[in-house]
DNA sequence: GGTAATACTGTCCATTTGGACAGTATGCAC
DNA sequence: GTGCATACTGTCCAAATGGACAGTATTACC
């Protein structure tokens, strides 16, 4: 593979600034422009020697019809925005996504599985999970739906707030295992409403 | 706010499947084409009426500029790829992505700050920081260059490998706390070479 | 010295494209 | 009935656009 020279690269990175940015691709004349070219060839020349090494493709023709190759690659790995909920609310009907505080975009490889409908996030607040190095203000996301299974943490409704639990079996029954001292040690699990599973944990440290 | 027709909605749809996959944005004849209009009015007049909505944003005049709204959304919310490495190569070269053993694309919300070019991603192995709740196989993203704070971890490089310790601050000179019993508790923190920070940490749970 | 790639200027042209306008028909609210 | 949004067909046009071609200069490589 050929390498990029500056000005082609430079060229590379003007198109992806513009299309990622959400405006639409450049035409040769408008990359002719914010170069400072007084021809539009020289900018279609370029062009055509990003196609030529293959980061760019064309469709003949076609009007602003540039392409990153390798941003056509990240699209594949989309993100996806799953809701973000400071406390789970009671009902799970369609308008969930409306009742979400935010939304967070999150992308298929960074969680390691692909969201659903039954993907949702929750901020934790409080030390209760630190038993199990889930820390205050770390957001968790959860699948609602799956059974758990034993020494999964999952999220459960109590006095309509979500808590955090371990998910524990004794002596052949379910229990909710609390790490929170707030909450009694061990509560039958069919006496509660478990909202998810967390599937995985994200954390920000300050900067 | 107005909701869409059956036929606006399909429109929309449309244009969201084309640029999502990485297409360029259909022109209002190829709209027509697709949907078998005789005549690309009706293409050009649903399009009036999505942007009338606030559905789609149009620059006048532009070909093949139609921009989904609620895409360029989720377009400054793009997902960034970042070199994930297995342990941290010595030098910071500019083929830094090419050494890495894979990539992971994370969305600038998920770890609450624009990735750059001194991004990373580590892969934990071992327990050597459970004190600070990251366990192995968790995956922390760091930033090459800044001066660490007291406190916060950075990964450091020890015998060609890279581990994570916590940066403090005793009488006055930096060290680096070895949360690992394999090495020495205190480290004057200017006999290592600081890799980066840690800025995030992400767990995927198992299913 | 010759060849090729890069890096432009400048021009001409066919095609693509969006915009405007005229017209038809349907359904719905008032 | 009137007005309005929807949902089209059909036509004309000016502007935007890509493609091809001619030409110049520089640099690197053989």
């Amino acid at each position: 593979m050929h390498s990029l020279t500056d000005q082609q690269q430079a060229i590379r990175d003007f198109i992806e600034r513009e299309v990622t940015a959400g405006r639409p691709c450049p035409s040769q004349r408008e990359i002719a422009g914010h170069f400072g070219f007084a021809s539009k060839t020289a900018a279609a020349c370029h062009v055509r020697a990003l196609v030529k090494k293959g980061v760019l493709a064309v469709d003949a023709g076609k009007a602003r019809s540039l392409q990153l190759v390798s941003l056509a690659r990240a699209n594949r790995r989309a993100a996806v925005e799953i809701p973000l909920f400071g406390s789970i609310p009671a009902g799970f009907g369609r308008d969930r996504e409306e009742e979400a505080d935010e939304c967070i975009p999150v992308t298929i490889d960074s969680i390691g599985f692909k969201p659903t409908r039954n993907t949702f996030a929750l901020r934790v607040s409080g030390d209760s999970m630190m038993g199990k190095h889930i820390l205050d203000g770390d957001i968790v996301v959860l699948e609602h739906g799956p059974e758990p299974r034993p020494g999964q943490v999952v999220a459960a409704l109590i006095d309509r707030k979500s808590t955090l639990k371990t998910f524990v079996v004794k002596n052949g029954k379910p229990f909710l295992k609390a790490e929170n001292p707030k909450y009694p040690d061990l509560i039958p699990s069919d006496e509660l409403m478990i909202q998810g599973v967390v599937r995985a944990v994200l954390r920000r440290l300050e900067k």
